[in-house]
DNA sequence: CGTAAATTTAACCAAGCAGTTAAACTACCT
DNA sequence: AGGTAGTTTAACTGCTTGGTTAAATTTACG
């Protein structure tokens, strides 16, 4: 369709984008954005009319393109094991090329947890029923110890989310390059799925 | 000493604490600040010359206040399971009681690493030490899984302070209420432990 | 070509906010 | 009583920033 060049509209999105995850909501600024989109702030305005406009699109957008994701492999037929290996390395190799996005999401949400709510949620939320019962049939059998589905759950997004947003901490707390920082993750994208698993295998 | 009535100081320091832990750096207004202290802006600028400075002091603060916690915790002699029964119970406890330090925490540390370094780790890094010869010995024992001491660190971390930071996430994810997200954190002061243990023991 | 939409230029407004200042008031100390 | 530090009041400066406006210029397109 539009090899040539991208729109306008789309130029705006992702310097937005990139500009609100770097900077945070309260931290970006109009002219940086403008800037960016290699366009001025006259027109910024023309295309969406406010901050908080493109800023609602711009969360929005964050949101929805990695929840879905998370959400369809926990909604698939997969075995409990393969279904945890598979999320942890869905989300850790999504997460990896879009390191920011996670602290902003987290920032957006503890902000204004309701927009999160409606936006999002209402939707998915039923997904998660396919593994909670995976999970609850998995203990029933004896194949894992006892575990509330939640707290796996939470466990999991705990174990792949947090080194992004500890990123820093982790780095100078453990002396890793940013080559090592890359290797650590690569390395976890096997490894945590493993760890899980020991944790909950009978 | 002082029983009767905290300095103005202290007073400051604390409103400047909670508004910064709540609306962020950028967020944070001097004036609010003044009014939660129950002064007025002069005052606050008589006592703490700009915001900068104010703001420093409380990022100092906040992050020498919990690291110094959980490294102390790591320094000890106790046996490796117990030590990780010892350090998730110990930060589950301390943030569950400051559930906004986390976020705060992590976004300054986001913004301005080297402040991090600087301030902090230089001083703390060597107390990872024991705990890292304790993993390789319990590793070279065959008591443990193979496992890198800073990932497992990191796995520990993450289980604990994860939770608070997508707190709105979970508690809509999961449908639970602040009594139930309460009840869950309370009930993951033992599950982590043991899950991490079960995870890494041979 | 002609017209409408897209884009630039440049100036401007209003609000919010950090920080300042000076004068007056209060409380405590000696 | 007098002085000093702490505190208030209230007005003000200066800068940043979101947002607007109007006119000029360019681009796309039938």
């Amino acid at each position: 369709m539009d090899l040539q060049k991208r729109s306008t509209e789309e130029l705006i999105l992702e310097a937005a984008q990139a500009v609100f995850l770097e900077k945070g909501l309260a931290g970006a600024r109009m002219q940086e954005i403008a800037d960016r989109a290699g366009i001025n702030k006259a027109l910024l305005h023309y295309y969406f009319r406010s901050k908080e406009k493109l800023s609602a699109l711009i969360i929005e957008r964050a949101i929805g393109v990695i929840l879905p994701r998370v959400m369809a492999v926990l909604d698939t037929d997969v075995e409990l094991f393969d279904k945890i290996r598979l999320v942890v390395d869905t989300y850790l190799t999504f997460v990896s090329r879009n390191s920011f996005l996670p602290l902003f999401i987290v920032n957006e949400v503890n902000r204004n947890p309701q927009f999160f709510f409606r936006t999002v949620v209402e939707k998915e939320r039923t997904h998660l029923d396919k593994f909670r019962r995976q999970v609850e049939e998995a203990v029933a059998q004896g194949r894992i110890h006892p575990i509330n589905p939640a707290q796996l759950f939470m466990n999991v997004m705990s174990l792949v989310i947090f080194p992004f947003l500890g990123k820093p901490i982790i780095q100078v707390g453990l002396g890793l390059s940013d080559e090592d920082f890359k290797r650590a993750m690569e390395h976890r994208r096997t490894e945590v799925a493993e760890f899980v698993i020991r944790a909950i295998r009978a």
